[in-house]
DNA sequence: TTAGGTGCAAATCATTTGCAATCTC
DNA sequence: GAGATTGCAAATGATTTGCACCTAA
């Protein structure tokens, strides 16, 4: 199986949870449980996964949720900068919630897979920016479209097979 | 005046042009007025407009043309590889069709300015991500939000003079 | 001639908003 | 208790689509 990939622990998943809430509470927004509901939810999950996937998987738990509510939640997370909007043209929002500041990520072209890349030389990358541009304060916001392995397996396995 | 921001000179406009009708008729794209309009403006503008920004400038010298042919055109182009659709999280998607690889783009974070972006070692970069990841073929898509010149001078004015 | 294009208007679809009822602090 | 938050449903706004009429090749 192909699944281990960054599996939280346990203890760094309720770490996270702890500062969530503890953000939020800084911040004064109320607790309410559709707001713990969601965060826990997305403490767990690892798949950048948008407002409606995330209005899906909370409704098996939470029947009564809203989608203006997790709309509203994301955009509370996202306020106090523990969320990370991701647009990747594909016509909807996706959202990071385990390293909000801004990172390099990977799209799968196929599969729509999102993960996130890890790249020596990115701050060097951003100086040199930096130094070749009148523009100020400069964020990057970097993606990196490809194939994901699991779609090269299949491309590959159905080439070879023949299997149309 | 500070608009010396890369005016094609008028041999490359039309070189530009011509390339892009040459294109479109390759590809067995029928060549109508409207497409050849659209076409035409877009060669002389470089500021990334978005499809309505499109519409609403072309209305002026055609005004019988429509929404639905812009998107159309805009789609035909960017099949045939003359046109980069870019998504900046605004909520809608500009076009640059005057460097249509892939290129990094700067975003004004106030006024909503692009500019293009050249920075040494994009190659590079690139390269070490290729090494870093294990999908394949991939293509950057790179932005660095910041804040333009002009709004810089603006905000600097403000605070200096004390305008509200 | 004739398939590809155009221009409407209606349909989609993600996201936002208005508002009365309901909770957290 | 008061003001923030919720959940519905309706509104918004970019993009797409259906379709009858045109027109470039």
């Amino acid at each position: 199986m192909e699944n281990n990939r960054k599996a939280a622990s346990p203890s760094s998943r309720s770490n996270r949870l702890d500062q969530l809430v503890a953000k939020l509470q800084a911040a004064r927004y109320r607790l309410t449980p559709q707001r713990l509901a969601l965060v826990r939810m997305l403490v767990t999950d690892t798949s950048h996964p948008s407002a409606d996937q995330i209005y899906a998987r909370l409704r098996t738990e939470y029947p009564t949720i809203s989608l203006a509510t997790v709309y509203n939640t994301l955009e509370v997370l996202v306020d106090i900068g523990e969320a990370l909007p991701l647009d990747l043209n594909e016509g909807w929002t996706r959202y990071d919630v385990h390293r909000p500041a801004a990172h390099p990520h990977l799209v799968c072209r196929k599969c729509g897979r999102v993960d996130d890349l890890e790249i020596e030389g990115l701050s060097d990358f951003v100086k040199t920016a930096r130094a070749s541009t009148t523009f100020s304060d400069l964020q990057p916001r970097i993606f990196f479209d490809g194939i994901c392995p699991d779609c090269n397996r299949a491309l590959g396995s159905a080439s070879a097979t023949g299997i149309p």
